[in-house]
RNA sequence: GGGCCUGUAGCUCAGUCAGGUAGAGCGUCGGGCUUUUAACCCGAUGGUCGCGGGUUCGAACCCCGUCGGGCCCGCCA
């Protein structure tokens, strides 16, 4: 059974009704580890939704949380706004400071960060209800458990220290008002008159808070619960930080019952890094953005990325061949046929589970219908794009011409992005020898040396263009009774320092034909001195 | 100190939750495709399942131990 089928089984033996949430701050850069908590969530929804239950998804956007601290894309300027709440601070601007004019438009820190993010979630087709945070503190939705929480400070001291086995300070309290300046860093409460908070900021400065018109927020470890209570969260995934034990979770599923609901099912998933960096962080800049990995790879192929690979697993991030890999077998898999494989006899328990995860990973990764995508493989299409600079005769030859779906046209414009860009790997990267490369020279067998004369001579004479150059190079072979594949292999250890490559003519008609010849020459001294 | 994940073919991994003859893709090698040669088709190659014990008729899988890798436990979401 896929991951998603079998957290779907347990939400129904749960209840008909459910709400996943997901939920992520908008303190910085997102990037596709982000992507992985909400595509989660989404397939949750969507499987919980196949198994015929009535389930809604959403997304909370923790716009109520203070900016931490100066980060490394931030001017030090940001430094007044520390402990600010990320609604209510300005955007920063190409050089990291505070955008006004912008903040006066009505855009903040978390509006700022956040928007790409949207327009990524829009492309691979996730359309959760989004909650701001920030706005339903506002709007009052957590005033009965801030209520609840504060007229029971002490039970949630004793379960945080006792689960988390955290020593809380004597002045500890769970709400954060906001002090004279907008802050909810370095402020005290100093007291309590249901639903009054009063406090006292790190100036000296004495104030109250009405918990109920989210005049503050409820710190992490209760807001978090408070949430789960408000909206009637029956399911939420998250990353492995929050599931430690002693971590947030487990302190929020005995907060919550004091709310008078039960904690979500739960599910946690790995981090995303990249090949050979590491973990993604935003602060040292070593991130791929979900906008900057959708101008590479279609939308399905990072559902699918996620969907395939089961939420306790790590996943390598990998810009270079790895994609090459998991697009192509991305691919095959919409080309098989699920049906025939399960009728197929003797089949294992182990071999059954593989078909049936193998067809809800791509149930759950496509967006368009089958018919409109293509069959052809990553490989082949960074070929094409790399040999033909005009798109016509990308379609030509793949006999497309007149009729081509508008997934096919993005797939070409991303091949070509990712072509230009710094992940695409040398191993498909198409090179042509400016001079003989001995070592390949050495490596032409009899045939090879046999045909290359014949070769030079014809392709001198041919006209340049690729039907004339193939049926050129056939001829040549076959008047001295060989296969083409003599002649192939002779014209690529040549051209290129390799035993194969991809289709030469076409290659060849943007090269300039006495260049080529005057290669080939070279390469057939070369081969004859020893 | 507490906890989680992970170690299976050259590479990426599935298989561990319900123990039953070790799997897939990529790679490599060979053949075919006698003009789509990084495509496609066929075949082959390839693993003491990290290590040591235990339970069992039978263990990659369950139990104990051990070694290696990654990570989480600061009001930080």
């Amino acid at each position: 059974m896929h991951w998603s089928d079998v957290v779907a089984q347990r939400l129904s033996e749960r209840g008909q009704k459910h709400i996943v949430s997901t939920g992520i701050t908008p303190s910085g850069e997102f990037h596709i580890g982000h992507l992985r908590e909400i595509l989660t969530g989404d397939m949750i929804a969507k499987a919980a939704k196949k198994a015929g239950l009535d389930v809604e998804f959403v997304f909370i956007v923790d716009s109520a949380d203070p900016l931490r601290k100066v980060y490394s894309f931030l001017d030090d300027s940001y430094s007044t706004y520390i402990g600010h709440q990320l609604k209510q601070i300005p955007p920063p601007n190409a050089e990291g400071r505070p955008d006004m004019e912008r903040f006066d438009q009505g855009i903040s820190y978390a509006d700022h960060f956040l928007e790409p993010f949207r327009q990524a979630l829009e492309q691979i087709d996730v359309r959760p209800r989004f909650i701001d945070n920030y706005e339903a503190y506002a709007d009052g939705n957590f005033a009965e458990t801030a209520r609840i929480a504060c007229n029971n400070a002490d039970k949630i001291r004793e379960i945080i220290e006792r689960v988390s086995s955290r020593e809380l300070s004597d002045d500890w309290f769970p709400w954060n008002p906001i002090d004279s300046k907008g802050s909810i860093d370095g402020i005290r409460v100093t007291g309590w008159n249901d639903p009054i908070v009063s406090w006292i900021d790190a100036e000296g400065n004495e104030g109250t808070s009405d918990v109920t018109k989210g005049e503050g927020k409820l710190p992490w470890r209760i807001d978090w619960p408070a949430k789960w209570a408000w909206i009637g969260v029956t399911m939420e995934p998250f990353g492995k930080d929050h599931g430690a034990a002693g971590g947030s979770y487990d302190t929020g599923k005995e907060i919550v019952e004091l709310f008078g609901k039960a904690a979500p099912v739960d599910l946690t998933y790995e981090w995303i890094s990249l090949r050979g960096q590491g973990a993604m962080s935003s602060s040292s800049g070593n991130t791929i953005g979900p906008l900057e990995a959708l101008s590479l790879v279609p939308p399905e192929i990072l559902r699918y990325l996620v969907a395939s690979t089961k939420p306790n697993k790590a996943i390598e991030f990998d810009t270079g061949m790895g994609l090459v890999n998991l697009a192509d077998e991305f691919e095959r898999t919409t080309a098989r046929d699920f049906s025939i494989e399960m009728q197929k006899e003797g089949l294992s328990r182990r071999q059954t589970v593989a078909i049936e995860d193998a067809k809800t990973a791509l149930e759950l990764s496509l967006i368009s219908p089958l018919e409109e995508t293509s069959k052809v493989t990553f490989r082949h299409l960074a070929m094409l794009a790399q040999t033909k600079s005009n798109d016509e005769d990308v379609w030509n030859s793949l006999g497309l011409a007149g009729n081509v779906a508008q997934s096919m046209i993005d797939r070409l414009d991303r091949m070509r992005t990712w072509i230009q860009s710094r992940h695409f790997p040398d191993e498909l990267r198409i090179t042509i020898l400016e001079e003989p490369d001995v070592e390949a020279v050495g490596r032409l067998d009899g045939e090879n040396l046999a045909i290359l004369p014949t070769l030079v001579e014809a392709l001198e004479a041919c006209e340049w263009d690729a039907s004339s150059i193939q049926s050129t190079i056939s001829n040549a072979a076959k008047s001295r009774d060989m296969s083409p594949r003599h002649a192939y292999r002779a014209l690529y250890l040549c051209i290129m320092g390799a035993e194969r490559g991809p289709r030469l003519p076409t290659i060849l008609t943007e090269l300039d034909q006495s260049t080529i010849v005057n290669l080939l020459r070279a390469c057939l001294e070369e081969s004859v001195e020893p």
